[in-house]
DNA sequence: TGTAACTTAATGACACGACATCGATTCCGG
DNA sequence: CCGGAATCGATGTCGTGTCATTAAGTTACA
């Protein structure tokens, strides 16, 4: 197996695995991994346009995550209102109830981090990071990531 | 953000574009990457048993992979057929069609790693793989990864 | 032998994730 | 001011991916 093989199965597994972990972990709160980074991203930088929370995501890449936030709004976690300036875009804020599950959901994510770096201390960190962010900066949903970093709150000027 | 945090997203967006390149490359063959990763596993491995497939497949952990099957089947790649001595079993094999379709995703994931190899030269990748690959056998889809390391044929006994 | 536990594959249900398309709205060039 | 291009969000469709359940078949043991 070459190492570009591996490399290519191992973050499969990896990133699956992670998910049905991750899931497990929402389950209680009724969550699933992509409602739950939704909810992360607006507390972070709202209030968002459909497309602005598509650039943050690092899910549903390149598409607008209008059926997400249709769920989301449904259970009453996102308000999503037309902006009177330009009524094709909508504003997406998070409701009360969206903000403390947005808050639940941070706990639970700090448990995850915290079982990961019991995996990986001792190993290579750094030098994984460095070569998956190459990696990822090469594609859309890395860039995301870059963006999420940056804490940048606008459109792209 | 944490380490384990960007590990976390960084292996979510970087398994998301891969897979985005990789369907695009399969698209000529009218494949889904998950189509091809169980045609080349029963290129290696065949006959298999539909229990012995998803144990090999690192998509579809822990499921039978009966639907992902049925299309295959129905599209005449793979043949299903009852096993006499356990009417419990199927018995997977590929048509001629399907072995044919298998050497041609060969091809195409051999454009892929080269890919994968031209973005990772120069990087540190002997020291992530190993970092990978202890967080990796801590899971089933790991394990999967594992078992096919090792060329086994028959049922963990 | 008879039946309870187990194994195997199939299926129902639900939420993605990706592609394509569509209708409404806004922008821009003339 | 008008008309085409561009943008935005919604939606149709298809194939997963996961969980739960079910039905059929086999095994193990009293």
């Amino acid at each position: 197996m070459t190492p570009a093989e591996e490399l290519r199965y191992l973050i499969l597994a990896i990133q699956r695995e992670g998910n049905r972990l991750y899931a497990a972990d929402l389950r209680p709160l009724d969550l699933t991994p992509s409602q739950a980074e939704a909810l992360r991203v607006l507390a972070d930088h709202q209030p968002l346009s459909m497309s602005g929370l598509g650039e943050l995501l690092v899910c549903e890449t390149g598409d607008n995550p209008s059926r997400l936030v249709d769920r989301l709004v449904r259970t009453g976690l996102i308000n999503r209102e037309p902006d009177p300036t330009d009524r094709r875009h909508v504003t997406l804020t998070l409701t009360p109830a969206g903000g403390e599950l947005a808050a639940r959901v941070a706990t639970v994510e700090e448990r995850l981090h915290h079982t990961i770096e019991t995996l990986i201390t001792g190993q290579p960190v750094e030098q994984t990071l460095a070569l998956l962010r190459t990696f990822a900066n090469a594609f859309p949903a890395g860039q995301a990531l870059a963006r999420r970093r940056e804490h940048r709150k606008g459109p792209p000027a």
